[in-house]
DNA sequence: CTCTGTGAATATATTCACAGCC
DNA sequence: GGCTGTGAATATATTCACAGAG
C-alpha cells in the first residue's frame, strides 16, 4: 500500500494560489450579478480594484478598457469580459466610470463587510504580516495573534497581545475573526488549521508548505514562497536548454 | 484620453502567481522531456517535489498515483498526466518509484543549479524572508540584501550586510545572484525592478502590489497578500448571498 | 468614429475511461 | 488484479471580431 494513512482523514485538500485544483465547483448559486465570474476572473478582481483606486486617487473619472487593461497587466478583451460579467457599468464610446466601478467592485470583494483577521504563528513571517500595513490599508483588520510557543504568549506586538494557540477558540469567539492566517511551521499547520475550523473560521490563508485538509465549506489559499522560487527557477532554466539536459540525462 | 501615460513605457506587464495573464507564450522550445508541461502543471511540480521528499524521508519506496495525488491535493488522473509529460517513470501495476522521481523532478525545478537570491527591501517582510529557513532547506541561498533606506544600509542581518539599493548592480555582479526578491513598498517597486533587470536578473519574485513592467525575457511572479485575502473574502461572501445583494443593489 | 458588450472561435486544463503492461 | 499512460471528452479561460450604443 505504500503511502499508508494518507496525510489526513478528511476530504481532498484545497490548494490555493490559483494553482487550479479539482475544486468540486460550487454550482452557480450566489451573488453573481450577470453571469457569474469565473474563478480566474475572481483572481483578477483585486488587481482591478487596486488600479481603480489608483486612478481615482489621481482624479481620473473615466477609463477605457485599453488603458485600464494596460495598467492591470491583462488584455483589453479579457478586462471587458470580466467587468461585463460583473454587471458592467461601461458606456460605449466613452469607457468605464472609475467611481461607480469602484463602488461596485469593492463590495463584491467584501470591502464593506467586517474583515477581521487572526494570525496564528508569530515567528518571523507572522510578525512581519502583523506589522504589514498593506492589510489595513485594504480594509482588513488584524484583531488577534496566537502562537503555540509559551515563550511568546503574553508578549505584545504593536497593540495586540499574543494568545496561546490552545485558546484559539476563545480568542476567535471574543474578537469575531472570520479569516485565519496560518503562519506556523509545516509540522503544526494541520493542527492549527483544525483549530481554526473548529472555531468557525471558514477562510484560511496558509503559508505553511503543506496540503491542508479541510471540510468542503472552508476556503484555503496557499502562499508557498519556496514554490514560487522553484517555478521561477524552472522557467529560468528553460531559457538555457543545454544546462539541464546533461543533468537529467545522467 | 483618461489614463494618460499608462504606468510604464515598456511592454505589457507580467502578472504572476499564476493568475493567467496574456503571456506571449514562449513557443515550445526547451528542456521538456516528453510533451512539454503545461503552465498549470509547472505550478504543481513544487508540490509534487515536496510530497516526494516527505515520502522519501519516511522510507516509502513506491507510491501509487492515487496515494500520491491524495497527498498532493490533486486528482490521480491529473497527477499521472503531469508525471507522464515529464517523461514518466512509473511502472504499471506497481506505481511510481519515489527515489527516481525525486531525481527527475529535482533538476527540472533547478535544484541542481546555482540558485542565489538577492532580497531588495529589508523592511518587516524582507527581513522575515531573509530569516525564513524554508528557502535554504529547498536549495535557495540568500546571498545579498539591499535597501534604499540609508538608516539600514551597513547593518547586518544574520551573516549578511545590507547594501545600498543604489549599488544593486555591483552587489549582484559580485554575488552572482540570479533571482531577485522585491520586498519594497509599492512606490519603489518598479524602480527596483528596473535595477534588477539592468543588473541581469531574469527571475523576480515581487511582493509589491503593483503590476511591474519588464522586458519579455524576464520572469515575474507576484505574491499579493492583500489580494489573497480579498479573494477569500469574495468566496466567504458568496456563501451568504443576502448580505451583499443589499450592498450592491444600493 | 470610438469604445463597450458579447457570441463565436480558439486555446488550455482537467477528467474520463480504457487499453496495455506488470 | 492493480495500476500506469494516454486519447477522447469535457470544462474553463482567453482572444477575436464585430454589432450596436453613444
Amino acid at each position: 500500500m505504500a503511502v499508508g494513512t494518507a496525510l489526513h482523514p478528511r476530504s481532498a485538500a484545497a490548494l490555493g494560489t490559483s494553482l487550479p485544483v479539482p475544486v468540486p465547483r460550487r454550482s452557480a448559486s450566489g451573488t453573481g450579478r450577470r453571469n457569474s465570474l469565473s474563478e480566474a476572473a475572481i483572481g483578477r478582481l483585486p488587481v482591478y480594484l487596486r488600479v481603480l483606486q489608483e486612478l481615482d486617487r489621481r482624479g481620473v473619472q473615466t477609463v477605457s478598457s485599453v488603458d485600464f487593461a494596460l495598467a492591470a497587466g491583462v488584455g483589453p478583451a479579457m478586462l471587458r469580459k470580466d467587468l461585463s460579467s460583473l454587471g458592467s457599468y461601461g458606456t460605449r464610446g466613452v469607457g468605464y466610470p472609475v467611481g461607480s466601478l469602484l463602488a461596485s467592485i469593492g463590495p463584491v470583494l467584501g470591502m464593506t463587510q467586517d474583515r477581521r483577521v487572526v494570525i496564528v504563528g508569530v515567528g518571523d513571517l507572522g510578525s512581519a504580516l502583523a506589522k504589514y500595513g498593506g492589510f489595513g490599508s485594504r480594509g482588513f483588520q488584524i484583531v488577534a495573534l496566537a502562537d503555540a510557543d509559551p515563550a511568546l504568549t503574553g508578549k505584545r506586538l504593536g497593540s495586540l497581545a499574543i494568545s496561546p494557540a490552545q485558546e484559539l477558540g476563545r480568542v476567535i469567539a471574543e474578537t469575531g475573526a472570520t479569516i485565519g492566517v496560518n503562519a506556523t511551521p509545516a509540522a503544526e499547520a494541520q493542527q492549527v488549521c483544525d483549530a481554526l475550523v473548529e472555531a468557525g473560521v471558514t477562510s484560511i490563508l496558509n503559508f505553511a508548505p503543506v496540503v491542508l485538509s479541510v471540510p468542503q465549506h472552508v476556503h484555503v489559499r496557499n502562499v508557498d514562497l519556496s514554490a514560487e522560487l522553484e517555478i521561477l527557477a524552472f522557467h529560468a532554466q528553460r531559457s538555457r536548454p543545454a544546462a539541464v539536459a546533461a543533468e537529467v540525462g545522467r
